[in-house]
DNA sequence: ACACCCATCCAAACCGCTTTGAATAGAAAG
DNA sequence: CTTTCTATTCAAAGCGGTTTGGATGGGTGT
């Protein structure tokens, strides 16, 4: 069923019927309905391709994931995914995902960019120093980041948790709780959401004149076992933290494990606060959460992106928008007061 | 720069630069040599949108994805888009995911059929009783399952892991151990793939002629609370269970943190065996794994869905192929004897 | 009654590619 | 020296929509 049949049947050129299916003003209200009518009885919808070539819109947004990022963002991607593809079918658009390998993210936007598969991209994981901006633009492929890139935040758009904030704020808790030996498992801190955390981190204690033990800070993929590996080593040097600041829920089961295994008791003897991106099937929540933790739904910041990409930047790409997402600092089970043993 | 103006540029005909450009033999091969350069140096690729339409032929597979499957199976889900992705690129396809509500997915499916969006659809989370392969075939979308309906083995095509046999292997590990209190800690049943685990738990209890405790048996959502608060409550009921067989390991990590909360050593006072599908943000390898499972990579199982689907049921849709994934038995330290306390 | 407007509807061009059916020319065959 | 291939190239017809630039005809204002 196409339009060349449901024209005929309905005894109207193709333009007519078109139109009325369009919404176009100039067509008879009757008539329209009768289009209407004629297309549900036919079960007729225009062909997606046929429309994408004639009006030069591919109706899709693009996403490239580097296998190597996607690796340890991979729920917190998929969660991004599911609120971004919600939006994106309430707009009629598709979402067309590229794995690729790390060396051909940029062959990916090329080929993407050149066969005007999709009218944006949704740039994720952004790093310090990143180039895929200047590539994009080269390209003339709109684009939104989830998340800033440093120096880039005034010439991109971009939607954020206020990371270095919240890390301050979560520090803050730990300080006044009378914690001094914090430790930091971040993320790849050449990704920015990890350094935006890890400055946050930092200002809390130079704030009181409080100094940062190098020793209690890591960086890695946010694993399982990178948590307990690290909780387990730390605690079992001579002077342990007595507190931990997690960047993500995953890591943080792992140092809840360590804990136990050393026969401690988290949020007794030892305080744990995480950053929780909300994942539904990790939930964190319930009368008082199991951990405290700084919370911000990355599908929430998925189906914002997508909204925003298309009503404020496909619209018009020389749009720049920049928008903070809340994030929450929840008190749960896993903190408490320094234990002065 | 499109396909006009590079013959134009090379004074020679859309049809000639076309069919040198994709390998028809009918081109002189100097001629075809020197198309090849002049489009390398413009930067030309075909329009995607204007092949499709020509060839007939979407070039990418869908994916629709019910927000509450997602929702549960979102990190093994994942895994797998990102095994078939690469997959899919490999071929020159593209993956598009739509996220839709539980009741849009038929009308999803419809209009992508109507809209000839794709050219087949793997089909994910199959439940018993699903009506989707009767709606795909009626669609005329040829697809491919990840799992079984039962009752469609013979008449659709899957690739599953031998769920059953790996959980009756598991069951009979923990009984050769001495266990004789095993706690099912499995997904919905309504999917099959519980169903089938639920199936080969108890034909390992029958076949030594041993009862199963229903109060021993859950069936929920693989969350880690639920891993949890059931390990708890039923540890500590009268006839408490001494080892726990769990459908994911995101539950499993809860089941272990329930069994450090009672005061237990896991793997010594508790013993638990667990599926992995190898998530890569959940590791669980190392000279001796953390928890004992039944493992089989879903990421891998993705890859060669992808390749099934690409490679022998697109070419001709009415082939039926079905193909069983490798499930591996792995001891960790999650498993020991029974302590006859 | 005449010119002018609107409201409707339509034929045809166009989007950028693939593919069918010929045309051309030099080579091989008769 | 024709005739028949064969190799190579091309013009034009789709693919299935959207959009431009008219037609058509009844209603209005004068």
């Amino acid at each position: 069923m196409n339009l060349k049949e449901l024209s005929r049947a309905l005894e109207l050129s193709q333009t007519t019927v078109s139109r009325a299916l369009n919404g176009y003003p100039e067509v008879n209200a009757e008539t329209r309905q009768r289009v209407e009518e004629m297309a549900a009885k036919l079960g007729y919808a225009p062909n997606q391709q046929a429309r994408r070539l004639a009006t030069g819109r591919a109706m899709s947004i693009g996403h490239v994931v580097p296998r190597s990022l996607h690796e340890m963002m991979n729920p917190v991607f998929m969660e991004f995914i599911a609120g971004a593809g919600e939006a994106y079918s309430q707009h009629g658009y598709d979402m067309i995902i590229s794995v690729v390998g790390d060396q051909d993210v940029e062959d990916a936007y090329r080929e993407i960019a050149s066969r005007k598969k999709v009218d944006a991209v949704m740039v994720h994981g952004p790093r310090i120093g990143d180039n895929r901006p200047a590539l994009l633009a080269e390209l003339g492929l709109p684009f939104l980041i989830h998340g800033r890139i440093p120096g880039l935040e005034k010439t991109t758009s971009w939607i954020d948790v206020n990371n270095g904030q919240a890390f301050e704020r979560a520090t803050n808790l730990l300080l006044d709780l009378g914690h001094r030996r914090i430790a930091l498992l971040n993320g790849l801190e050449d990704m920015d959401f990890a350094a935006r955390r890890r400055a946050g981190f930092e200002k809390a204690h130079a704030d009181r004149d409080l100094p940062v033990d190098p020793k209690l800070l890591r960086a890695a993929d946010m694993t399982e076992p990178y948590g307990a590996d690290s909780a387990l080593s730390m605690l079992r040097q001579k002077a342990p933290p007595t507190a931990f600041l997690v960047s993500s829920m995953i890591t943080a089961i792992g140092v809840a494990r360590a804990i136990g295994l050393c026969g401690l008791k988290i949020g007794r003897d030892i305080s744990v606060i995480t950053h929780d991106d909300a994942l539904s099937f990790l939930p964190n929540s319930g009368e008082v959460p199991i951990f405290t933790c700084t919370r911000s739904s990355v599908r929430h910041a998925g189906s914002r992106a997508a909204h925003l990409l298309i009503e404020k930047i496909l619209p018009d790409p020389t749009t720049l928008v920049s928008e903070y997402l809340e994030s929450e600092l929840i008190i749960g089970q896993s903190t408490g007061p320094h234990q002065a043993n």
